[in-house]
DNA sequence: TGTACATCAGTGAACGCGCGTTCACTGATGTAC
DNA sequence: TGTACATCAGTGAACGCGCGTTCACTGATGTAC
């Protein structure tokens, strides 16, 4: 054979990582095809005997963040222990850092793309909706035992999160944006009794 | 003259309106001009009588979004006083209903674009973050002089509810939806002291 | 060792389509005389 | 009253462009003998 051993695995893998960069970054309609590919370091051609349609690679895009070891890409250099007892406190201090409000590329799909989501079909929100509960669960297992509607806190923490991102993004005034960071922070702090 | 005064007023309004509803449903990218135009009962071609291009529509439609008496179309068949002196209640309720849940085309632009906000220039930033403001204004009113940080409770509940719609809106069982937008409430009801 | 062939990842030209935008035109109405 | 003309909102054909997708081809490598 022409090629070594998991050959296509890797590079199926870099596209992936291109798109998923990308379709953060623009969204799904103002990505092409060719800037997937250049950024993966191949041509238009290829694509296709890779993915199915550029729909595939989009559903395919959004199911394998946070499932895998993937959760690291929401998270690259910023360190969060997912054992650890305090995980729910470090992803919430993570999930609402300047670092993550800056890094668009490598940001959660819930923050970057949460509109695009509705606009898709079910497998898009699948995915969508296995990501949330995921990261509830992390909160939810930080929260004291002895502390009352533990679930249901955990998914209010993790709506002031993404919510606190999405508006803080949209907003022109960084100091607004840092000003609503900081006091979705201090909230979800208090709602999970850290 | 060939037309009643005010002819033209109106017919911008009514393309303003169509374009409203078609991108709350589908983004900016999915509507063309075309569709617009139609929507308003028009062809393509008298678009540019009105508009310079697509994004000058696209930066008016956000700004026109609660400035003006135009709040109403968030509202539109839920009455929400925004004089009243439990108006922030209201809203939230407004806000996180079932009727707003669904009502997409005439939905509030902060869950139904964001995305697309932050994905744009900063004249579309600047009137997302008006619409934030008068809503978190309207909220902060409402609670009680003797509570501290109202300003901060006030836009970590506006957080809540545009986060939780955004959310909801995403997953793809409606029960989860539900949950979360029952969760929400009550923390936005806590958090104002109502 | 050397030659012919098979394999297959990746290439890039080409196709068809939809969209934003332009522009010459239509046709309804009002005005001048 | 009637005729010619001006105005202008709206029309729809046409243009150019970018994009998703297809497909015949290239060229690098391994295999058979």
């Amino acid at each position: 054979m022409s090629y070594p051993e998991g050959h296509r695995e890797k590079v199926r893998t870099k596209i992936v990582d291109s798109a998923r960069r990308l379709f953060n970054k623009h969204g799904f309609e103002r990505v092409s095809v060719d800037q997937i590919m250049a950024g993966a370091g191949l041509t238009r051609g290829g694509f296709y005997s890779y993915f199915r349609s550029k729909s595939e690679l989009y559903a395919e895009v959004l199911s394998c963040f946070f499932t895998d070891p993937n959760w690291q890409h929401c998270w690259e250099g910023v360190d969060v222990d997912l054992t650890a007892t305090d995980a729910g406190m470090q992803v919430v201090q993570a999930y609402l850092s300047r670092q993550h409000f800056d890094d668009i590329e490598n940001s959660c799909p819930m923050v970057a793309l949460p509109c695009d989501v509705t606009r898709s079909g079910d497998a898009a929100k699948r995915a969508f909706e296995k990501v949330f509960h995921a990261m509830v669960n992390v909160l939810e297992r930080s929260i004291s035992r002895k502390t009352k509607e533990r679930r249901a806190r955990a998914r209010t923490i993790a709506a002031i999160c993404i919510g606190g991102m999405v508006v803080a993004r949209a907003m022109e005034n960084g100091r607004s944006a840092d000003d609503l960071r900081a006091d979705c922070m201090s909230a979800a702090m208090k709602l999970g009794g850290w």
